[in-house]
DNA sequence: ATGGCCCGTAGAACGGGA
């Protein structure tokens, strides 16, 4: 079973890019984010046209969740329903469950700058993301997360890391808030199967693809009873390159069924 | 060379991303 990350940064955007991914690749689950899109927007015949069915929460203009399987996805929820956010929740998380799996996509938050109001929403969306999981995920369950967690884990991530130590993608209190996420029981299925400096995301600007200064931000995440069942993991460079990428390529992990 | 882009919403630049 292939379970595929990726931000597509805008789903109407990336049409002709996703069917092509999809008839390549074949992914048994592709969780996307950033679909930037209402649900009635989304490309359903697309979709259905490449054999896959989607479920997802879209929102005009910014964030949009979805996940993609070859049959029916079940038991879906959206969002965290916490009550955290006053004047609606954003569209960053959705769950469903395909072929005795739990799958999480999430998009979290960007931070902008350190010390804004977003940066501390950004802090707060991951104790509550921790919160949600102690709530609903059993430790012994064969569950997911997947997603832009807009965070790097490691230096070993990131291609600049004192650079970006100061940046809310890699900044010690994001990594920090990371952990106590991941300490729910969480492993990161990437690193059980690459070493060394590889990204998922990479800057549009200043040919930082061309030079590889990226980050390694888009992860899955899996219990322990699952991520025992991984088997290969790797980033899609290939989908990176060229005129009408996404800032980010996919992430593929392979698990045993 | 420490800056370089792309997307959606506009209906021109601007907010947002990372």
């Amino acid at each position: 079973m292939r379970i595929v990350t990726w931000n597509v940064n805008s789903i109407r955007a990336r049409e002709e890019r996703l069917a092509a991914f999809l008839k390549t690749h074949a992914p048994d689950v592709l969780c996307l984010q950033e679909l930037k899109c209402q649900e009635h927007e989304f490309p359903q015949m697309l979709v259905q046209s490449c054999g896959y069915r989607a479920v997802l929460w879209g929102q005009k203009t910014y964030n949009g969740v979805a996940i993609l399987a070859k049959e029916d996805p079940q038991d879906v929820t959206r969002g965290f329903n916490d009550g955290g956010d006053p004047e609606g929740e954003q569209a960053r998380f959705i769950v469903a469950k395909v072929r005795g799996v739990r799958v999480a996509s999430a998009y979290f938050v960007n931070g902008g700058a350190l010390g804004s109001d977003k940066w501390d929403y950004k802090l707060k969306w991951m104790r509550r993301l921790r919160a949600w999981l102690d709530a609903n995920v059993r430790r012994d369950e064969p569950f997911a997360l997947c997603g832009d967690f807009n965070v790097a884990p490691e230096a070993r991530d990131v291609h600049a890391p004192e650079k970006w130590e100061s940046s809310v993608l890699y900044h010690p209190d994001v990594r920090k808030a990371l952990l106590h996420v991941q300490d729910f029981g969480l492993v990161d299925t990437f690193r059980k199967h690459v070493e060394g400096n590889v990204y998922s995301w990479w800057d549009y600007r200043a040919g930082a693809f061309n030079k590889d200064q990226g980050l390694r931000i888009d992860h899955v995440y899996a219990t322990p009873v699952l991520a025992e069942r991984s088997l290969k993991a790797e980033v899609i460079r290939d989908e990176r390159k060229g005129q009408g990428a996404s800032d980010h390529a996919p992430v593929v992990v392979e698990f045993s069924d």
